[in-house]
DNA sequence: CACCAGGCAAGTA
DNA sequence: TACTTGCATGGT
């Protein structure tokens, strides 16, 4: 039944090609940015991320000496910057406490021990997690986001009512357990997202999943 | 001008 | 348990 979503996958493939995701240098990196993104257009994230590495702060060491009222300062552009700064001292303070700061041992931890710490951290729910084990961790952990949500539900691949992980399930069943295959495929369901799956659009005429509806 | 964006936690009933 | 609300900037 669900293999449809291993065409999907193809089609969309050939349809933008590779989007050579996460955009970030290190784990840290993509650490930092998968908290900034939360509900908040990557285009800002950039801006608050350039301003870190501008001011040389985008280390576990210099990001935990500074004042969380500075760092909120630094991240404003990419918006609830007071509750950000804090959920990044969260994090940092679960890497410096039970990791002395190692972020290269907390990456190696098994998967679903990873997985409970991340959630354990005020402020990093299921999505934020899974994008951490994804693509800092290269875990291969299916993230599930609005634009997932969005479109499987204008194709009526699931109803209003299931929750993250039941959508979740939906995709580690139908797809081989490939880390660069997730990556790539939840990359390409944002791009759709961008380019045609917009809230406002309510159907996409030149969707290129266009075929699924017959 | 209104609405939207790679969410999450806390409060209410 | 099941809604609702606060958080905030920058683009369309």
């Amino acid at each position: 039944m669900n293999n449809r979503l291993l065409e999907i996958y193809h089609a969309l493939y050939r349809h933008f090609g590779p989007q050579h995701w996460w955009p970030g240098d290190s784990p840290l990196e993509v650490m930092v940015g998968a908290v900034l993104t939360q509900n908040t257009n990557w285009q800002n994230v950039s801006r608050a991320i350039a301003n870190l590495k501008a001011a040389g702060l985008l280390s576990l060491t210099a990001l935990t000496a500074l004042p969380v009222e500075v760092l909120a300062a630094r991240i404003r552009p990419a918006g609830y910057y007071n509750l950000k700064a804090g959920r990044l001292k969260n994090l940092l303070a679960l890497l410096n406490e039970k990791y002395q700061g190692q972020l290269a041992d907390f990456l190696e931890e098994e998967t679903a021990v990873l997985r409970a710490l991340l959630l354990s951290s005020k402020g990093i729910g299921p999505e934020t997690a899974d994008s951490i084990l994804l693509y800092a961790a290269r875990r291969p952990v299916f993230v599930v986001d609005a634009y997932t949500h969005r479109f499987l539900l204008r194709h009526g691949l699931i109803s209003e009512e299931d929750d993250y992980h039941e959508i979740q399930d939906l995709f580690v069943g139908a797809l081989p357990e490939d880390a660069a295959l997730f990556n790539e495929y939840h990359a390409l369901i944002v791009r759709l997202g961008k380019d045609f799956c917009k809230k406002r659009q309510p159907l996409c005429a030149s969707c290129p999943l266009e075929w699924l509806s017959r």
